[in-house]
DNA sequence: GTGGTCACG
DNA sequence: ACGTACGTGACCACT
């Protein structure tokens, strides 16, 4: 019979810190279950075991092994975020069918050698499965190891491993006797390492053979006095690098024959750890619901589809009432009930999407942007399964409709081929709806994300016009000032070199001239702003090397990346995406439209090259400081609410509160460092970042903050009860109800415990804040429609709204942009707006 | 593919 | 003892 014996232990590890931390809506977490399923599946699909042991460690406090001593004293304990885990792998191994063996004062290996000696004295076949390369002393010809990793599992023959070792596999015990494993805490011989060790056992054979000759051997002295220096050692390391091959288990391979598994009790566990894909490739149907009366009941049959095709047609599109549809590579496919309907002809296509039937799909961005582009529209829109995602789980990578038919217990009809997507998608809809409206997120949904679908592709399909000429100008006055300085870093250096590379930067700088290093990366030195904006004054080449990097930033990526995004009409058409942020912000990508140049003069001319066309302008209009208008709404506080309704700047004004004098006597050092506090506020404060910041002691800034929090105690009082209600549920709300899980706050890792914080408390500021631009940006695109101003909203920049407007128009335009920004929503204190007009994106931001 | 750097809010 | 503010995207070097 063929045996699988499998190291618990280590192909868990292996899993735990190989696969990033996964875990399900309740907190608990699931990565290294995960990680060891796939280790476990790949294998016995590989090799079909007929009997199957799981070993693990156990160990008593009481038991006093002679090895207790040097008990892997090095290793860390596990933590509790893989300690969790452990249970609910050897729950689910007992579901399945699986051995689970432990015995007091025995390692998982220990167990693996003696089962592997009984398989190998009866003649069985037996193959072990380990993370760890201790455990090749165990092979044999009825004895194959397989090494895994997260990606793939090496299969250690006899053969094999002489082709590595260069000796036979059960001298591994004394080659480590030799060179020792600080991980096993096994002292080896003091000054022998992996290279002597290994030419020591291939001439000598063996520890023993070795220390009968190696006195009138051929060796160095250095060696041999090593060597008879560490004897007592090398013996004893012997003893403790030797896998146990008699443990007092059950040792009869029959025994592990591989039991019924228990499909409701594996359905039930891991639609409970939400693991479907898991379940899925076990062959077992997910439970329905998540409750346990629910899942008591018997799992839901899937009903199998057998589409009935045909072509789209007007009779088809008339009769359609209500509809899941996929449009991808100009191919419509629209499924009602049992009848799929396909069709690549774009009038029907649009025939379709202008029809009043009532929509489920999972881009509609994109069929938005294809109906306008064809003059047409897309009506009754009622759900996007991509958005539904983003909506429950704002941290996922992919809203494709398998992913998420897996994450939520549906079933995908992969048997369905090239119709699975559409086939799948109106199950998966009625679950994520289900979902959202538990969650208290339908408004959210129905009100703000999908109706923003639409708007989002009329600025995508708008785009920005822009001037070509200008920015080629630009790139090679750029690239003038980039020879020129480079010339001259190459002077100083006296070489020339590549100084993109921050590697051989920090070499020119910190040996070749000996500049004073500071602050080191991973991997060498760091060069960065703040770090070169402090050697200034040591040499002239720190202040070059500034200006190349700014030079060639602006050339490289947004001269001729720009460039390179010019579409046919002249313009430039950016992507934003919908589901990307945390926090819910909006992103832009191809080309990031929200990082365009503006802190530095020479990065602000840039926008002189995105303009209005001819007879047009271009208005800009931006909340002032409307994050921190949100957290005063938010906590109520009326100090911070009086900051902002008193006339005053809000940064002098909160200077003046915390300072405790009247606001003609704050000066500018003390408004910019309340300008710092308020930002860190929104951040989530820290006393270190703040004394960085503005250059302060740690101390100094800790009072700042003690005194900030104290005459705006609200904000203390907010904080607090946010993060209180973050550990408490998992996640964090902003006002109009969107949810972002934290699950940083129930590591055990305290900086990322910290990190969480921070998150709980800017996630509801920042999602709040982009809530209401979202919702603003709607009710523009709806009046300026409904009063059919020529004036289109183009770009988005998470507080700033840009519209191109006819010039006959501007003025009502601006008027509009104004009040729907400022009137979004009631707030207690009110939002304010700033708006400019102007030819260029530089005018108009003045 | 990852890390360093730097552009924005 | 260790690392240090929230959220993004693009480009380059290097493995």
């Amino acid at each position: 019979m063929r045996f699988l014996a499998i190291d618990g232990n280590s192909i868990l590890n292996r899993a735990f810190y190989g696969i990033k931390l996964l875990s399900n809506k309740k907190g608990e977490f699931t990565n290294a279950i995960f990680g060891f399923m796939n280790i476990y599946l790949r294998n016995t699909a590989d090799i079909s075991p007929d009997a199957v042991a799981v070993a693990f460690d156990l160990r008593s406090p009481t038991f006093r092994h002679k090895a207790a001593d040097y008990y892997k004293a090095n290793r860390k304990g596990m933590p509790p975020e893989l300690a969790q885990q452990l249970p609910r792998v050897k729950e689910l191994l007992g579901l399945m069918g699986v051995k689970v063996v432990e015995c007091e004062g025995y390692e998982a290996d220990d167990i693996l050698g003696t089962l592997a000696a009984a398989c190998s004295a009866k003649g069985d076949e037996c193959f072990v499965l380990t993370g760890d390369r201790d455990s090749l002393q165990l092979i044999d010809d009825n004895v194959t190891v397989l090494l895994a990793t997260n990606k793939e599992t090496i299969r250690y023959t006899p053969e094999r491993f002489r082709e590595d070792y260069g000796f036979e596999p059960i001298k591994l015990i004394d080659l480590k006797a030799l060179m020792g494993d600080s991980s096993d805490n096994i002292p080896g011989v003091a000054g022998i390492g992996e290279k002597t060790a290994s030419s020591l056992i291939k001439e000598f054979g063996s520890l023993e053979a070795l220390y009968a000759g190696y006195e009138d051997s051929g060796l160095t002295k250095g060696v041999k006095a090593k060597l008879a220096a560490g004897a007592e050692s090398a013996k004893e390391s012997k003893w403790l690098a030797t896998i146990v091959r008699d443990a007092p288990i059950d040792s009869v391979p029959e025994n592990y024959r591989l039991a019924e598994p228990d499909s409701a009790g594996i359905s039930t566990l891991l639609t409970e750890l939400e693991m479907f894909k898991l379940l899925d490739k076990l062959g077992v149907s997910a439970t329905e619901g998540s409750n346990a009366s629910v899942q008591a009941e018997a799992p839901a049959e899937i009903q199998p589809i057998e589409p009935e095709e045909a072509p789209l047609t007007e009779d088809v599109i008339d009769g359609l009432e209500k509809c899941d549809y996929l449009f991808r590579d100009g191919i419509l496919t629209v499924r009602s009930g049992n009848k799929v309907c396909t069709s690549n002809d774009e009038a029907m296509i649009l025939r379709f999407f202008a029809s009043d039937c009532e929509k489920s799909t999972d881009d509609a961005k994109a069929h938005y942007r294809f109906a306008m582009a064809h003059g047409g529209e897309l009506k009754n829109l009622r759900s996007d399964a991509a958005i539904c995602g983003y909506l429950l789980n704002s941290s996922a990578s992919d809203y494709a409709v398998d992913k998420l038919c897996a994450e939520y217990g549906v079933h995908y009809y992969s048997e369905n081929g090239g119709l699975a997507d559409l086939l799948s998608l109106g199950g998966l809809v009625e679950k994520l709806r289900g979902e959202i409206e538990s969650e208290g997120m339908t408004e959210l949904m129905e009100n703000i994300e999908l109706p923003l679908t639409e708007v989002l592709a009329s600025m995508e399909d708008s785009g920005i016009c822009i001037d070509r000429k200008g920015v080629e100008e630009f790139g090679t006055y750029l690239s003038e000032m980039i020879e020129e300085t480079q010339q001259m870093i190459f002077d100083e250096a006296g070489h020339e070199f590549n100084i993109a590379s921050p590697k051989q930067l920090g070499t020119v700088l910190f040996e070749e001239l000996g500049l004073p290093a500071k602050k080191k990366t991973k991997s060498g030195y760091s060069t960065n702003a703040e770090v070169l904006e402090e050697l200034r004054n040591h040499s002239p080449i720190v202040d070059n090397v500034l200006k190349y990097r700014q030079y060639t930033k602006l050339n490289s990526t947004y001269v001729a990346g720009l460039l390179d995004k010019i579409a046919p009409d002249g313009r430039i058409h950016t992507w934003f995406r919908q589901t990307e942020t945390r926090t819910g912000r909006i992103s832009s990508t191809e080309p990031n439209m929200q990082n365009i140049p503006v802190r530095t003069e020479l990065g602000s001319r840039m926008r002189k090259f995105f303009t209005a066309p001819e007879g047009k302008v271009l208005v800009d209009a931006d909340y002032s400081q409307i994050e921190l208008r949100v957290m005063a709404h938010l906590c109520g506080d009326e100090n911070m609410a009086a900051a902002f309704t008193s006339g005053e700047d809000f940064h002098t004004s909160t200077a003046a509160q915390v300072f405790d004098m009247p606001v003609f006597m704050v000066t500018p050092e003390m408004r910019s460092a309340a300008k710092a506090v308020n930002f860190g506020i929104i951040y989530g404060i820290g006393a270190f970042s703040l004394s960085k910041d503005i250059g302060t002691s740690v101390a100094q800034a800790k009072k700042y903050i003690a005194d900030y929090l104290e005459r705006f105690p609200k904000v203390k009082e907010f904080m607090d009860s946010t993060v209180d209600g973050a550990e408490r549920d998992g996640c964090v709300t902003t006002m109009f109800g969107r949810k972002r899980r934290i699950p940083e706050l129930a590591s055990s890792n305290k900086m990322l415990q910290a990190a969480g914080r921070r998150i709980a408390m800017n996630t509801p500021v920042q999602g709040t804040a982009a809530d209401l631009i979202k919702i603003a940006m709607i009710n523009v695109y709806r009046r300026l429609k409904a009063e059919n101003i020529a004036a289109k909203l183009i770009l988005q920049v998470h507080d700033e709204l840009i519209l191109e407007a006819d010039e006959s128009c501007s003025e009502r335009a601006s008027e509009i942009l104004k009040e729907e920004m400022q009137g979004v929503y009631d707030m207690k204190v009110p939002l304010s707006v700033d708006v400019h007009c102007g030819h260029s994106w530089y005018e108009a931001k003045q």
